[in-house]
DNA sequence: GATTGACTCTCCTCTAACGTCATAGTTTAT
DNA sequence: ATAAACTATGACGTTAGAGGAGAGTCAATC
């Protein structure tokens, strides 16, 4: 029998650890003096607690570790494990781009010696663009969620053997932006015009090309409405993104280029 | 002027969040009716917003942001970019080492079927050490800073004309362990028996040989504890652990080795 | 038996960066 | 004038404990 002073020593966590433990449920011990209300715990609970760093480790939360714990199948902590597994592969894909990203930042000062305004500059102006043949799947989504329906799209493209003209893109219903999830309608350009499902027809837009991941296409957006103020004209319409490079063209994040559209009148100013 | 929704969907960022940094003082609006407390945002205020998410993107706290945004000094940012990069760096090496200890893990499972108590099995013997001649230098350090620490020590060996046998430890004073730190002596072992700082007596430890990184090191010393006792011997004086293959010796962290000893004698138990 | 020092208990507050209600007041369009 | 949309404040919740106060307990020594 060990004492919480001892057994965190032993364990490598500090007995602060063990109290919360014991309040959550996660690890209780094995026996509690109901006089002083001190803690006993076992050799055997050791394992128990190297394993909760581990999982910990490993990026679970508590609540998901007791969850793991409680139901004890070994099949599910593989599962879960094989998934943690990939969500850190994102992250650490994630924390790559943060770092090229920040070159790029500190590589932009040295050349240009400024470095609080960092922002691309973007060439903004107006154009009256193609109509476009489209089939389209408008869904509330995610930004994650952009490979799965895309795929479908192309699959539908195959089975109805329709010919893809390299257009893909994305249009966003909603006026304010949620990553997680929004109104957005992803369009594949197609080269049977009369079979498309829609036609998004020529006219106005302001545009600018977003050169870089897709993190910092926020900057974009926001240099956009500024210059759409600026310039007399006013939002009208859905604005949507083409996606001309892109990791499917092999390219790495910092390669990637967008093409922004944002339909606009000329404002009748008085 | 605009509104805060207005601002919130220009710049991508909830309402609440714009609330929020008017409270801390990281964004205040240009103006706010006194009477009816709405907020008012110009439009160069955008800038700033965008500064601002590019900021914590990089992983700096809001309050380091108000910090670099008050001072305004361009060299300060750069000097924190650079730092925030190698924090990146550090942080993506971590993911990486996570990944790898994961993989591990199911691959152990698919060969053994043993899952939830995956531990390594650690053999432990006693063993009578040599006696061992190091220079030494004793603090109150992190784990992190024994890189630092070991070059100075390998520079005073380089400047005393003195032979390393290749001998690379850590003496952990400490009963309690912490990372962050700890009364840490870092030794390295030297041919010239007469001019080493001291002699590490040869005496009976309890030892086992870890292999991989660090991180899953207190595994060992939970498994040496546990063997220890139960093998009826008691713990009598600071463990130390040697380096026997390192990132100095070119290899991956999963490819590393540790020998660990902990000095023991035979408990009178009655 | 008394004291001392080390250990342990419970309970309280604090962290970062907001999200989520609830409630009340304001603006704008019809 | 009224409804719909927008905005404000304020309280509470989130994670995984850290830090501290004040009180009780254990083991060893005198």
């Amino acid at each position: 029998m060990l004492t919480t002073g001892q057994f965190s020593k032993i364990c490598q966590v500090s007995v602060k650890t063990l109290h919360y433990y014991d309040k959550i449920g996660l690890l209780t011990p094995l026996r509690v003096d109901s006089l002083t209300g001190y803690r006993y715990y076992s050799r055997e609970q050791m394992d128990r607690m190297l394993l909760i760093g581990r999982l910990k480790r490993y990026g679970f939360s508590l609540e998901e570790i007791a969850d793991i714990l409680v139901c004890g199948d070994e099949r599910v902590l593989f599962s879960k494990l094989k998934h943690q597994k990939e969500k850190l592969t994102l992250q650490r894909q994630e924390t790559e781009l943060i770092i090229s990203e920040l070159s790029d930042h500190l590589q932009n000062f040295e050349r240009t010696g400024n470095i609080m305004g960092y922002q691309k500059r973007y060439e903004i102006c107006t154009v009256y663009t193609p109509d476009r043949a489209v089939i389209a799947s408008r869904q509330m989504m995610g930004v994650k969620d952009f490979g799965t329906y895309f795929s479908s799209l192309y699959e539908r493209m195959a089975k109805e053997e329709l010919t893809p003209d390299g257009i893909r893109g994305a249009v966003y219903y909603d006026e304010e932006f949620n990553r997680e999830c929004s109104d957005i309608e992803l369009i594949a350009g197609v080269k049977q015009t009369g079979r498309a499902d829609k036609i998004i027809k020529g006219r106005l837009c302001a545009s600018t090309i977003h050169k870089g991941a897709y993190s910092s296409l926020s900057d974009a957006y926001g240099a956009l409405v500024a210059w759409i103020e600026e310039n007399g004209y006013a939002w009208d319409g859905a604005p949507y993104e083409i996606y001309t490079k892109t990791q499917f063209d092999g390219l790495a994040p910092k390669d990637w280029e967008t093409e922004i559209y944002f339909p606009v009148k000329e404002k009748d100013d008085k």
